[in-house]
DNA sequence: AGCTAAATATTATCTTGATCATATTTTGTC
DNA sequence: GACAAAATATGATCAAGATAATATTTAGCT
């Protein structure tokens, strides 16, 4: 033998983060091979090594994208503090602040995955899903009805608010995302007017 | 001289509308200047008479696809009929129902316009405001207090809603867009309760 | 130490697509 | 009907980038 089969994974496991950070911020066809190796320390032509091609790649860059989405970490040790509803909400919206170094793929990644095929959609909805479950799942505890809906509805407003506000040119973007804050906060404070409100 | 002033402007808006569709509907990078042409009809050599390059093209087909947006078009003569809130969510939300035809550029190149400069972006903000700005008019009419944050958070809403949809696969696809819409419809129509309800 | 196999690097190839140069067609004018 | 000017088409160039072939390094084994 020669190389220990865990440093080739860690290899690897490079390499799916160089290319999950940089898909997630520039999307699949901004984003070159050569790129992506360079930035997990190695030339393009180890690539070839560790994956069959770059959509290969892209596939298996989306789930550990997903998996590693700062929501789905720590699953159960943070349970008392980070699942704190508008911790989570502000972490989310905080994109371009302070949060640069994780986006999130579910605004960043939306435009190509729906061009992709079913692998990579589903990689994407199991995304959406768990984020969507992990706040139902706070919600519930909370005492809400209608937990699903109302965690649908926020994700759907927190995705589409920062794939917006990318779009936006400076001097708005910062006031659009803070009415955003406060009306996704309200929303979720009614959805809950029965129990503990949200902001405090 | 020879050709009609009007002639070339015919083709430049024949390039524009065609480059429009595509861009919408596939980004930026995955749309060729040879496939432009061709829906435009005419081969890729032509191009330069009209546009300077492709980035040139994309900036002018932004805009266009803006002032073409469907709830910009005719906005006074319909001013009883499609206006009416409710037909003008399910318009919305009936992309990959009945209108591919007349993709949003609002979720189709907010992506794109994300990763591109100020002139673009700014075309990109027009085009979210025309249609927030519709949408308060109507709900101002009816009464609506807060207007302006009810419609930018439909807005918001929709263009989630419409680009998360296209990123899932399809059974699932469908039902979020009916959760979707009933939910938006139902936000809409609290909004209203002092005045008459939107859906019925 | 030297061998082996895998990991990584270097270099070459091949395709695609933007841009450009040159030809051809078209239309209005005389 | 021929000419001029502009529009369009054809074909060439050029660069980028994915992939592949070949070379080199590395780490474990004996």
């Amino acid at each position: 033998m020669s190389y220990t089969a865990k440093h080739k994974e860690q290899t690897r496991q490079r390499i799916l983060h160089a290319a999950a950070k940089l898909f997630c911020s520039h999307g699949f066809d901004r984003v070159t091979l050569t790129q992506i190796m360079k930035k997990a320390n190695m030339t393009h032509g180890a690539f070839y090594a560790h994956f069959s091609g770059k959509s290969s790649l892209y596939e298996a860059a989306m789930q550990f994208a997903s998996s590693n989405a700062f929501w789905a970490r720590d699953d159960k040790q943070t349970e008392g503090k980070e699942t704190h509803i508008k911790a989570l909400v502000t972490r989310y919206l905080s994109w371009g602040r302070n949060d640069k170094e994780h986006p999130s793929p579910l605004e960043f990644l939306v435009t190509d995955a729906a061009h992709k095929e079913e692998k990579v959609r589903q990689a994407y909805q199991v995304c959406f899903d768990s984020l969507v479950d992990r706040l139902a799942g706070i919600l519930k505890k909370r005492g809400s009805q209608e937990a699903e809906a109302l965690a649908e509805e926020t994700v759907v407003s927190l995705v589409g608010t920062v794939a917006i506000a990318r779009s936006f040119t400076q001097p708005l973007q910062s006031d659009f995302l803070k009415r955003a804050q406060e009306r996704i906060v309200n929303r979720l404070n009614s959805g809950l007017k029965n129990s503990e409100p949200v902001e405090g």
